[in-house]
DNA sequence: ACCTGAACACCGTTCAAGT
DNA sequence: ACCTGAACACCGTTCAAGT
C-alpha cells in the first residue's frame, strides 16, 4: 500500500520526519485529550517518534508553541463562523459568531487560557477578529465604539471560557464525582450560611446548583448586545 | 528593642519558625514582585529563612498556596469595596464595585488569572460575591436573572483581567520597547494589511493604537450594565 | 535542512528524620 | 507540633554532533 517511508533505513526506524503541520496537529490532539498540562515537549516528541530538541526546529519555544496550536484551532474555528448565514440584523449575527467561539471553547475547554492572546503569532484570530467586527460596521457607531463593542463581546466569550477552563477538582477528574455532584456539594456548603450575612448567595442557591454554563454566557451575552442595541440605537 | 527570637540558639540561626499569615504576605510579595511565576516553594522557602518542606505544613499544594494567596488579597479589596459610599442607585453601585476589581487587578496582574476561581477555599471572595449579588437585590429581577447579573459583571471583570494579566513579550519586560511602542508596533502591521480584506481593522486601528485598557474595561462594563438596567426595567 | 542524545538548571512533591 | 535535607520524577531549553 503505502510506500516505504524515507525514513525508515533498512536498520530499522532510524530518524524521524515532522512538518509543521503534524507537530501542531499532535500538539493539539494532546491538549484535547488530557488538557494544557499533558502538552510537554517529551511528550509530543514520543508521539511524534523523535527526540524532544528537534520540535524546536519548528517553534522558538512553548509559548509559541502554544500561541501557534491555537491558531491552528482557530483556523477550523474561522471555517464555522464563515459558514454561519448570516441575517439582516447585525446584533443577531454578532451573537451566532459568540455562541459558535463559545461552543468550541466548551469543546476544547484548554483554549479559554489561550484565545485571542496573541493576534500577532495568530493570524486566523486576527481573521475572526475581523469577522466579529464587519458585524459592527453595520451599526451606527463610532470607530471606538465599534472597537469596544468587539473587546467587549470578546471580554464576554472569555470571561465565560476561564470558567470552563478551570480544571475540575481532583474528585471530578477522578471520577469519584460528577459535576452536579460537585455543585450539589458546593451549594450545600452556601445553603449552611448565615442568611443574615448571605442573604443574596441564600438567594440564588438553587439557582446555582446544576446551572447550566451555556445558560450564564447566553445571559451575559444578551446583556452586553442589549446595551449595545441601545448605544447603536436599533 | 525586639526579643532574642527563640529560633536563633547560641550557635547561630537554627530553625526557621513561620505562620500562615507570614507564609501568605510573603507569597504575595513574590507574586507582586515578578508575577505568577516567581512564585516557587524553593523562593518562597528563602525568604522565610527555611525550607522547602516546611511550606507544606501550611497547605497541601502550590494551588491551595495561589488560592490562599489570593484570597489573602482579596481580603484588603473587599475591604475597600465595604468602604464605598453606596447610593440610592444599585447599577451605579454595582460599577462602582466592579471599577474597584478591575483597579485591584490592574495593581495586581498577575490575579486576573485567580480572581473568583475558587470560593470554596477562598472565603473572602464569596464575602464580594455577596457584595455584588446584594446590589441586585434592590432591582427588580427574578432570582436567576440576579444570578445571571452577577455572574455577567464578573466575566466582564474577569475577561479584561485576563487581557492584562498577559505577560508582555520579553522586549517590554527587558524594557527595550515600552507598551506604547508595543501597541504602535503591532498596529503598524495591522496598518499594512489589505483594507479590503480588513475593513474593521483597518477602521478602528487608531483607537487600538495607544488605547486605555480602563476604558476599554469601562466600555464593557457600561454594555452590561445598560442591558442590566433595561432588564429591571430601572 | 533537519534530527539526535545527553546535559543543564530548574520545578513540585515526598519522606524519614530531627527538635 | 513544626521544621529540615536529601531525594525523586519531572520540566523547558541548549548544544555539539550527526545525517
Amino acid at each position: 500500500m503505502a510506500a516505504r517511508q524515507q525514513n525508515r533505513s533498512s536498520q530499522g526506524r532510524r530518524r524521524a520526519s515532522h512538518s509543521m503541520e503534524s507537530v501542531l496537529t499532535e500538539a493539539v490532539a494532546l491538549l484535547d485529550e488530557a488538557g494544557a498540562p499533558a502538552l510537554t515537549f517529551r511528550a509530543l516528541a514520543q508521539r511524534l517518534g523523535g527526540g524532544v530538541a528537534s520540535i524546536y526546529w519548528y517553534v522558538a519555544n512553548k509559548d509559541e508553541l502554544l500561541d501557534l496550536a491555537t491558531d491552528h484551532v482557530i483556523g477550523s474555528i474561522l471555517s464555522d463562523v464563515e459558514a454561519l448565514p448570516g441575517g439582516d440584523d447585525p446584533v443577531d449575527d454578532l451573537r451566532a459568531i459568540a455562541v459558535t467561539l463559545f461552543d468550541a471553547i466548551v469543546a476544547r475547554p484548554w483554549l479559554g487560557a489561550y484565545f485571542m492572546r496573541n493576534t500577532n503569532a495568530q493570524s486566523n484570530s486576527l481573521r475572526l477578529y475581523e469577522h466579529l467586527g464587519a458585524q459592527t460596521l453595520r451599526l451606527d457607531l463610532t470607530a471606538r465604539q465599534r472597537f469596544h463593542a468587539v473587546s467587549a463581546i470578546i471580554g464576554v466569550v472569555v470571561g465565560s471560557a476561564v470558567d470552563l477552563g478551570q480544571e475540575p477538582p481532583q474528585e471530578v477528574l477522578d471520577g469519584h464525582l460528577g459535576r452536579d455532584e460537585f455543585l450539589g456539594r458546593a451549594a450545600q456548603a452556601w445553603r449552611e450560611l448565615d442568611p443574615a450575612d448571605f442573604p443574596f448567595v441564600h438567594g440564588i442557591v438553587d439557582e446555582f446548583d446544576g446551572h447550566d454554563d451555556a445558560d450564564q454566557f447566553r445571559s451575559a451575552l444578551d446583556l452586553t448586545l442589549a446595551g449595545l442595541r441601545l448605544q447603536a440605537g436599533t
